[in-house]
DNA sequence: TGCACCCGGTTTTTT
DNA sequence: ACCGGGTGCA
């Protein structure tokens, strides 16, 4: 026990060896929170305090509660694999395989990811001729997501007009149609677990009484069914240890409440509340950057990073005339990085949203530097992928009509739009699934429907016997997915892809237990298995919390959730020592020794959108401090005068947070310029694309008249070179602002300045 | 059945 | 500027 507490600072120290009582630990950026997460897990089960069949640690990726058991494997002696550490929608899922006839689910539910539910809902939407155009998916479908997340069933919605009442009446539907297929979105899987602990009181008392502790990892990033879920888990006297930082709450925009860490500090009257401030990642102007720009937010728990690693390097900060040439300084300086000993792994690009990569990646293909995107698609949601899987998922369960409509017809086997609608009509007419409707279809549509069924079914006899990776190969084959690639052009990655997903099934049962001998669709023990029941005072059965998953679940069940729970990396590239180019959101959790924020600008970041939101500037303020608190050594800051986006030419003011930033820790690389200042009327970006957009014409006529153009490079006698940024005004009036870099900027009369043309 | 064209949208993202 | 989805035609 010494070995795990020693090396901890002060705070870290209390914070572990709290007692069994609610906690805030409110954690800055680097200043060991997963350690400290860990580490009271190892040392709460090392002084015998809790077995770990009691401990209950909840995440938001799978990455995070992967990350979280390696660490305690290390630290303790023992099977990791009976912990409940995951995140809340794996968990969730555990619980509801478990308890499948309490939550009114059948034992082979299946999971829809967002394309799925989306798709779904089209469907629905369809069936009941409702106009798409009047209420579109994405929208129903954030309806309903959101009612779900307030713990909200469609009667409980308060609808004020008819629009809201359709769409209230629609995600009943959608409800029901669900239900009937046999499938659960994510927002599903917390509110029937919610719902399933609310209403069964023994079921609720074992839980509790089983999970005297839980943490929470990330807890500022909690929705409000979380929350409420979590309340439901603790009961009275669960000990709740929530982790969290809410400057670096980033993620109110899909439902994060951030006033939940207030709100547990009051419900739980929590008594220990400690604060993490010693950080360990990066050097002093850093912090002090990140700090002094936080403290410009109203709404925080309060809390100052403090680093014993010294001042470092000032933060660098760099006007580029354009995205191009601000791409371009990039990579000149991460060359420099690259050849003074840096690994290329370490330097990260980062920007607020994904448009901006582009230029950034032309750059870096130009100049065949090695770079990994972060944030593609990932495996399982690839098509092919996506196809493969819906024919497992007929073969588990053939209700699911989402699955039935994807490969009905695909590769082709001649079921077009008529033999669908005749299908549909049918199965809505008995109120029954596509794929048991097709006996009631006849003629030539129904024998090639027939004809499908024949080949689920007969895939399914065909692998009883065999295990999941065997099944999958087969599967690929007879469905025929394989031979149609073969014959597309580009199919040969698509093929490739497949054979991973084999690789992938024989990787997943042997890292979850299963055996690689076990049948994929042996039907799982539990619920009859007397060793795996437990019976409390009540006499309800209840699965108890360390039966294994391959007793609640076949491999084969097992392997879909996985698909839709874990979506899997995007592969780009990795493993290679690549420079790595992400969003600021994406970059949350990581480190490098040196990072590039790049298009801070007005408009960019803090977007444009986020003026509109309520706290919405805030938030963009806790997004530029995780941008910040990545970078432990070096960091660069760089803004724009010019950028394209969406087609056209923007001319953006640089971001405000540079005036939030403490000067002494900052290195202008480029001069500070006196940017769009006309007097001592300080104008908004947009302004300035008003004024350009109404004198386009009369440019177009300047350019002509006078011979100079925006973005040309030119040679005053006093201030050297230049840019001409914007051009206002023809003829004899015509002035141009023109950026002279360490001169500034200046408005000048063309007419009057002597200007030469400089070659560029 | 598949390709060509048009239209609309365009911040951030995990499960 | 670019992508994805939907429609219409060969």
């Amino acid at each position: 026990m010494q070995n795990l507490l020693h090396n901890l600072n002060p705070e870290q120290l209390a914070a572990v060896t709290l007692p069994a009582q609610p906690a805030l630990i409110l954690a800055g950026a680097g200043s060991g929170k997963t350690r400290v997460l860990t580490t009271r897990i190892a040392w709460l089960i090392q002084t015998g305090q809790v077995s770990p069949a009691g401990i209950l640690a909840v995440t938001f990726t799978n990455k995070a509660a992967k990350e979280m058991l390696t660490r305690l494997s290390a630290m303790l002696p023992i099977n990791t694999r009976g912990m409940w550490i995951g995140t809340f929608h794996g968990l969730c899922n555990r619980l509801l395989r478990a308890h499948y006839r309490d939550a009114a689910l059948p034992q082979t539910f299946q999971i829809l990811d967002t394309q799925d539910q989306l798709s779904a809902i089209k469907r629905l939407l369809k069936s009941l001729n409702v106009d798409d155009e009047k209420y579109p998916p994405r929208n129903l479908m954030y309806f309903i997501n959101n009612a779900k997340e307030q713990g909200l069933r469609a009667q409980y919605v308060e609808a004020n007009d008819d629009y809201n009442r359709r769409f209230v009446e629609l995600y009943a539907a959608y409800e029901n149609q669900c239900q009937r297929e046999g499938v659960v979105d994510f927002a599903e899987l917390l509110l029937r677990t919610y719902e399933l602990l609310s209403r069964n009181e023994p079921l609720r008392r074992h839980y509790q009484s089983r999970f005297r502790h839980i943490l929470v990892d990330e807890f500022q990033d909690t929705n409000d069914l979380q929350y409420k879920w979590l309340k439901l888990m603790a009961g009275e006297h669960g000990a709740v240890f929530a982790v969290g930082d809410d400057d670096q709450s980033i993620y109110a925009f899909r439902g994060a409440n951030v006033g939940n860490m207030a709100a547990f500090e009051r419900e739980f009257h929590v008594q220990n509340l400690i604060k993490l401030e010693q950080n360990y990642r990066s050097h002093g102007h850093i912090l002090d950057a990140a700090n002094v720009l936080i403290a410009n937010n109203s709404k925080r728990l309060g809390k100052n990073l403090r680093t014993d690693a010294g001042h470092g390097e000032p933060v660098r900060i760099y006007e580029a005339s354009s995205d191009i040439q601000e791409a371009n300084w990039v990579i000149e300086e991460s060359k420099s990085l690259i050849a003074e000993g840096a690994s290329r792994s370490e330097i990260a690009i980062l920007y607020r949203s994904n448009a901006q990569s582009r230029v950034i990646e032309h750059a870096l293909f130009t100049a065949g530097i090695p770079y990994r995107v972060y944030g593609g698609q990932r495996f399982f949601e690839r098509a092919e992928i996506k196809h493969a899987i819906a024919y497992l998922q007929l073969m588990d369960n053939p209700h699911n009509d989402s699955a039935f409509l994807r490969v009905v017809n695909f590769p082709t086997r001649g079921i077009g739009a008529r033999s669908i609608e005749q299908l549909q009509d049918a199965a809505r007419q008995y109120g029954i699934s596509l794929y048991a409707a097709v006996p009631y279809i006849s003629g030539k549509a129904g024998s090639s429907l027939g004809a499908f069924v024949k080949l689920i079914e007969g895939a399914r006899f065909e692998t009883q016997h065999l295990s999941l990776p065997e099944m999958v190969q087969i599967v690929l084959e007879t469905s025929g997915l394989i031979a149609h690639y073969q014959n597309e052009k580009e199919g040969a990655d698509r093929i490739e892809n497949l054979e991973q997903l084999v690789s992938a099934a024989t990787l997943f049962v042997n890292e979850e237990g299963f055996g690689m001998d076990a049948p994929a669709l042996a039907g799982p023990k539990a619920q009859t298995s007397a060793g795996a029941a437990i019976v409390s005072e009540d006499g309800v059965e209840i699965i108890d919390a360390d039966t294994p998953l391959n007793e609640v679940m076949s491999p084969l069940s097992a392997f879909l959730s996985h698909a839709s729970l874990e979506a899997g990396d995007n592969q780009a590239q990795a493993g290679q020592d690549a420079l790595q180019l992400m969003t600021v959101h994406s970059a949350k959790g990581l480190e490098f020794d040196a990072v590039f924020i790049t298009g801070l600008e007005e408009g960019l970041f803090p977007h444009e959108n986020s003026e509109k939101a309520d706290g919405g500037v805030e938030e963009e303020r806790r997004l530029m401090y995780v941008a910040i608190t990545r970078a432990k050594k070096r960091l660069y800051m760089s803004f724009s005068q010019t950028r394209m986006l969406h087609g056209q030419t923007r001319y953006n003011m640089k971001s405000r947070f540079f005036d939030e930033l403490p000067e002494e820790s900052l290195k202008w690389l480029s001069p500070k310029v006196q940017h769009h200042w006309f007097g001592n009327q300080r104008r908004s970006a947009w302004d300035e694309v008003a004024d350009f957009e109404a004198n386009k014409v009369a440019q177009k006529f300047t350019k002509q008249d006078i011979g100079w153009r925006i973005g040309e490079t030119v040679f005053h006698q006093k201030f050297g070179e230049g840019v001409i940024v914007n051009i206002e005004g023809g003829g004899t009036n015509a002035r141009a602002n023109i950026n002279f870099g360490r001169h500034g900027m200046k408005l000048l009369d063309l007419g009057i300045a002597k200007l030469e043309k400089v070659a560029s």
